[in-house]
RNA sequence: GGCGCGUUCGUCUAGGGGUCAGGACAUCGGGCUCUCAAUCCGGAAACACGGGUUCGAUUCCCGUACGCGCUACCA
């Protein structure tokens, strides 16, 4: 039984690339990987009416900023129709298939009564009875038709890599049409004969999809063709134990790109959401993914996206990962990112606040007093921590040994406050709050020595000057702020 | 309605006939500390329900409930 392992993830472009369908592609290519196979990208669009191209080109961007590369060309159903229409034909010919010639609204009605009635519906098999001179009729006077699978009698089963054994009566199953009157084939057809075609061992999808498989199963029969090993992917949820989806705000892939995710946090992240790993460990590398990757350990049970969780883990990510690549990332997020501003500067920033920030963007949003002076001070801090004449006298005793200092390292900016405070009999944080209010407008950030020397003496001593003009102001008025 | 699948802390999960039902995120409390964060320590928090089988069931079996999926000339 050793064959190479051929895997496809097959979305269909009537949307952007979302969580579940990250995730099937992450499986499926954790899979093949695995297994050292292919993995392939097909595209299903044969539903013409709702399938985009911009669709197209988004899920190929997801699935490139993830890193999840395929192999070989994309594959396209729209344009492997004389294949479909060719196995449509096949059956039709060897009566495994019938042509219907009922209407849309005929079906309509006839699905509406049985409903009505409480019965479950089943097509009534009318035109499986047509006579052979009947059809010829019809054909000849252009009357459109689909084509319908007939269903034998029996049982189909199969076994699933993670739902185990699944069996239906094939009673349970309608003689669902393979192609439409448009000329059209149908989902549950194309796929068997586009999963054939590209020699797929190992059909990885969606739970969604569990049920379609005995129908699947049968047109493989029929058609004579292997049938590949099947494994059903639990859904995940929104907090509403709903199927996710645009409703739950946030679950295009792109929509955490463009929030600063790491796509290897969200790999993780993903990879974790059904699957377990076997360890305590949380933290993966994608390959550590692959290493670790075991389908039997795959969840039958629905999970729910937990965004919190998520940026735990990113936030574990950003600490791992490289100054320099989280530098390329922030660039490719946002091109303009301090452009002007010298890129080894930028990285010491990256060093320093990718330890206590958990996205790209808090990178960006939250470094602004490495570039600029601050224009505004938080009043709130500023009434805690500038309370009175004394602090302008510590600050200016701070000063008067800052622009004495010939060292300018954490550790010289640490000491020499230290000593003053004490010189002073004030304690050190008094004037470390302070300090971090004149340098940067806020109560949080990194530590104030660090950031200090990372700045550099003119800028501090700039900041700590106009801080002892403006800021002593807040104390007399009563307005929220003080302004530029 | 029919069929399929599922059900352990709020969430992701481990476990499996006898366990103090374990871990992670979140949450709460504390330590460290110049703030925020990180980190460390600690707390609270779960076997859907009902019947069997058994000395014993969260674990095995059968039901019920609930949830999800499919039941389209969508994929």
């Amino acid at each position: 039984m050793k064959y190479p392992v051929r895997v496809r993830f097959a979305p269909s472009p009537t949307g952007t690339l979302h969580l579940g369908g990250a995730r099937t592609a992450l499986f499926n290519y954790l899979y093949a990987a695995k297994h050292k196979g292919c993995f392939h990208l097909r595209i299903e669009d044969t539903d013409v009416k709702r399938s985009k191209q911009e669709y197209v080109d988004e899920i190929r961007d997801s699935l490139r900023w993830l890193g999840l590369n395929w192999d070989g060309p994309i594959v396209f159903q729209s344009e492997r129709k004389t294949n479909h229409r060719y196995a449509v034909r096949q059956l039709l010919k060897a009566d495994k298939a019938y042509r219907c010639f009922c209407t849309v609204e005929e079906l309509k009605k006839e699905r509406e009564n049985a409903i009505k009635s409480g019965m479950g519906y089943q097509y009534s098999g009318k035109c499986l009875d047509l006579t052979l001179s009947q059809i010829k009729l019809k054909i000849n006077g252009a009357e459109p038709f689909c084509v319908r699978l007939k269903i034998p009698r029996g049982m189909t089963k199969f076994t699933d890599l993670i739902y185990g054994k699944i069996s239906v009566m094939n009673k349970e199953i309608d003689d669902f049409i393979i192609q439409r009157s448009d000329g059209n084939p149908t989902y549950n057809l194309t796929v068997v004969v586009d999963d054939s075609d590209m020699e797929i061992t190992h059909v990885i999808r969606g739970e969604d999809h569990l049920t379609n498989t005995p129908k699947q199963i049968l047109i493989y029969k029929m058609l004579g063709k292997r049938i590949p090993k099947f494994a059903h992917l639990p859904m995940i949820l929104g907090p509403d134990m709903k199927r996710l989806s645009k409703r739950h705000g946030a679950s295009g892939v792109q929509e955490f790109h463009r929030q600063g995710y790491l796509p290897q946090a969200l790999l993780n992240y993903l990879a974790l959401l059904g699957w377990n790993p076997d360890t305590d460990q949380e933290i993966f590398t994608v390959d550590e993914l692959i290493n670790n990757f075991r389908i039997e350990q795959v969840q039958k049970k629905a999970a729910v996206f937990d965004e919190k969780k998520l940026l735990w883990v990113s936030g574990q990510h950003m600490a791992q990962s490289s100054s320099k690549e989280l530098f390329d990332r922030i660039r490719r997020l946002n091109p303009d990112w301090q452009i002007d501003t010298d890129k080894d500067y930028l990285l010491r920033i990256i060093d320093i606040q990718k330890k206590r920030i958990k996205k790209l963007s808090e990178i960006i949003t939250q470094s602004d007093f490495f570039f600029e002076d601050p224009g505004t001070y938080d009043p709130k801090t500023a009434k805690k921590r500038w309370r009175d004449e004394t602090i302008n006298k510590l600050i200016r005793g701070y000063i008067h040994r800052l622009s004495q200092l010939e060292e300018w390292t954490e550790k010289t900016l640490e000491s020499e406050l230290r000593e003053l405070a004490e010189e002073m009999n004030v304690g050190a944080s008094k004037l470390i709050h302070a300090t971090r209010l004149a340098i940067t407008g806020i109560p949080h950030g990194p530590s104030l020595f660090l950031l200090m020397e990372l700045l550099g003496k003119a800028i501090c001593l700039r900041r700590l000057k106009v801080a002892l003009e403006r800021l002593p102001l807040l104390l007399d008025s009563d307005e929220e702020g003080v302004g530029s």
